[in-house]
DNA sequence: AGTTTACGTCAGCCTTGTTGACACTCCAAG
DNA sequence: CTTGGAGTGTCAACAAGGCTGACGTAAACT
């Protein structure tokens, strides 16, 4: 299963970038820069009662507003007590606002208030500063190279999840 | 400090790929892609007493044996109580070998036993194996921008410990 | 001799994830 | 109309893995 296989020669020039020592880069930059990429917001939330969860669910709340408890649930992949303790706080704090559904009356739809929505600007602003910096840097093509790794990185379900806020986003 | 600037106007088309609703987008890769990053090895670790943070102590000892815990420290970014606790069950079941340093005997350089690179090499392989697919799927010139833009979004420190262990690997 | 560095460890706390169980509301199908 | 199941809320208990603060020891440095 596993090769230690000499990273120089066997393969014919093309595939080089797949080599163990590239995916081996490959993991730590992506170990790397996700610490970069929640570092901001996470310095924000540390100041506050939140923490890293709470920002999630803003974010997809602000993202999707309506959107339901159970596809909330998809999106986080958590349970729904995890999800619930989170809701729960930012609800009692006046950041999301919680509506009974008006077909179905069991369904939740979840907005943020003008509060809520006052905190997913700053932390997703932090949080853009530094993706801003990094894209504009890296050029067009790099993001674009960038984008299309992770999505080929992301489980089916995921990427679905991903696709369907992209869509509904622009 | 915010702006709900209108997507299509303003700029002159090459910088639209720095539209907040790109830069979002952006984001929600990264965390979407992350869990599935994450997802096969903590599948493996799940079954048994070890849990994310060994794999990460694991991974960069394999990475750079002989390193110290300081050191050890700086790359993951915890506290000494944190790496510890984690370096205790580790030394405990025979996975990493502490020695006393040589030079400067306050040191101590870790090593992984037979048993630590073979639960290495499994952990790893699964993580490669997801990256190595993605990789491949994207092609040589998509991974190029992806490893640019996650080394621009990367603080300088963590940065400076990636290039070094990028330059000790091959 | 005194200070600093590298490391280990104890105690306690927080966030955020988990499972399991139970209750309630309500839709839909028989 | 009853009943099954879906969507939701919540309680309890627990685990992983962060954190701070404090203290101890050995070795190195000055």
């Amino acid at each position: 299963m596993t090769n230690g296989r000499p990273p120089s020669t066997v393969r014919g020039d093309s595939l080089l970038f797949l080599t163990d020592e590239q995916l081996r880069q490959g993991s730590e930059a992506m170990f790397f820069a996700y610490r970069g990429f929640t570092a901001d917001p996470d310095r924000i939330l540390g100041d506050m009662a939140y923490g890293r969860a709470h920002h999630r669910a803003i974010h997809f709340i602000g993202r999707a507003p309506g959107t339901t408890v159970n596809n909330l649930l998809n999106i986080l992949g958590v349970t729904k007590q995890s999800l619930n303790r989170v809701l729960r706080t930012l609800i009692a704090d006046g950041l999301v606002q919680s509506k009974v559904g008006r077909n179905d009356k069991r369904e939740r739809h979840l907005h943020l208030t003008q509060e809520g929505r006052a905190l997913e600007q700053k932390l997703s602003d932090a949080q853009r500063a530094r993706l801003r910096a990094a894209f504009r840097d890296a050029g067009p093509e790099a993001v674009a190279g960038f984008r299309t790794v992770l999505e080929a990185m992301m489980d089916p379900e995921m990427h679905a999840s991903y696709t369907k806020l992209k869509e509904s986003g622009a």
